[in-house]
DNA sequence: TAAACGTGGTT
DNA sequence: TAACCAAGTTT
């Protein structure tokens, strides 16, 4: 047997034994199903596996199949999604199902050609559905791929200007393989759970003795990566509004972009400098400042926002706007950062 | 090519 | 605590 094909046996065999159950993952020797890998796959786009878990089953319950979920609103499929981030996904996911009901009878296509088109799936996604749901060759490389690739052939150059070549070694290890779906998975599953970024069990791994930088005693290091830029802060004001019920103020976002067709509570612009946008929401309500601020991270930046609160009389017109109790909100997309300040809010009124 | 795009956990 | 990271895609 030559050296490619005793690697692939050595990795099958460490996944045979290792591999993880996850509620989206066909039990060993049963067929996939293409929705589950699909949907799966877009949920764990920079997400870990274990925030996904709760998503998905929640996903598959309301919306057991492609067409459900094509035949749903929207604004159901954001408020599913609220809390996972990154919300593109959601409205992509959205329109993909309608694509494929439409375009392809309900039914997922199998090869990276026809996935790429559809929306929200780029090269790993179509190479991860293509190989994992239909046992096809194509290669996928994710983030753990790209580690495991980058120590095993020891590839000094930084990410990611080595893209190319680790995709170039990852097909070479992948080729002529019957078992793509397993291998796959397996190839991401030994970077998640044996060579971590941090302290990678090299003792662990099924491919030791063939790994370049375990031999030169640099695994950990690799791969090399440019240094992340520091974010900038922005500043800005969002609006506790209660009525007398207890309901307080929630309003669709309007514009493109960060939580675009989400919920939010009434919120100045978030800017660059603090001193700027120092206005309050509404010029007939009377507002006081919360003890504490929010803080919340984005990928870009940091985000430091004042609390300020205020009664509405029964005169308050709310416009766009509607008063929410706190029950309500698992029907509205709230995004996380909102969901922190609600819960402040009320926080500080039982205090 | 680089920036936008969320969130929560770990070190 | 600040930085890094997690099954990336879109513009």
């Amino acid at each position: 047997m030559n050296k490619k094909a005793h690697l692939q046996k050595q990795l099958l065999a460490w996944f045979d034994a290792h591999r993880r159950v996850m509620p989206w993952r066909a039990a060993k020797g049963k067929t996939p199903d293409p929705y589950h890998v699909w949907l799966s796959e877009i949920m764990l786009q920079q997400t870990t596996v274990a925030a996904v878990g709760p998503y998905f089953l929640k996903f598959v319950k309301k919306w057991p199949t492609v067409e459900k979920l094509a035949a749903a609103g929207l604004d159901d499929v954001l408020a599913a999604w609220a809390g996972l981030g990154y919300y593109a996904r959601a409205r992509n996911l959205h329109k993909c199902a309608g694509a494929v009901v439409k375009e392809f009878g309900g039914k997922f296509p199998d090869t990276e050609e026809d996935l790429i088109k559809l929306p929200g799936i780029g090269p790993y996604t179509a190479a991860a559905i293509s190989s994992i749901a239909f046992n096809r060759p194509a290669v996928a490389v994710d983030g753990n791929v790209e580690r495991v690739v980058s120590r095993f052939f020891a590839i000094e150059e930084p990410l990611p200007q080595s893209k190319d070549n680790i995709r170039a070694q990852a097909a070479r290890l992948a080729k002529d393989n019957p078992r793509s779906s397993d291998f796959t998975q397996g190839f991401m599953e030994l970077g998640a759970t044996v060579c971590t970024p941090k302290k990678p069990k090299c003792a662990s791994c099924p491919w030791q003795k063939s790994c370049a930088a375990h031999r030169l005693g640099i695994a950990e290091d690799l791969p090399r990566k440019a240094r992340k830029k520091q974010k900038p802060v922005r500043y800005g004001r969002v609006f506790w509004i209660e009525n007398k019920s207890g309901e307080f103020l929630i309003e669709k976002r309007a514009g493109k972009g960060l939580y675009e067709g989400l919920y939010q509570l009434p919120t100045t612009d978030w800017t660059n400098d603090a001193k700027a946008r120092r206005k309050n929401h509404d010029k007939r309500l009377r507002f006081k400042r919360l003890g504490a601020d929010v803080r919340h991270s984005f990928t870009h930046f940091d985000l430091l926002l004042e609390i300020w609160t205020a009664r509405a009389g029964a005169a308050f017109k709310p416009g766009k706007a509607r008063f929410v109790s706190a029950g309500d909100l698992e029907n509205y997309a709230l995004p996380s950062l909102m969901r922190k300040v609600v819960k402040m809010c009320l926080h500080s009124k039982t205090a």
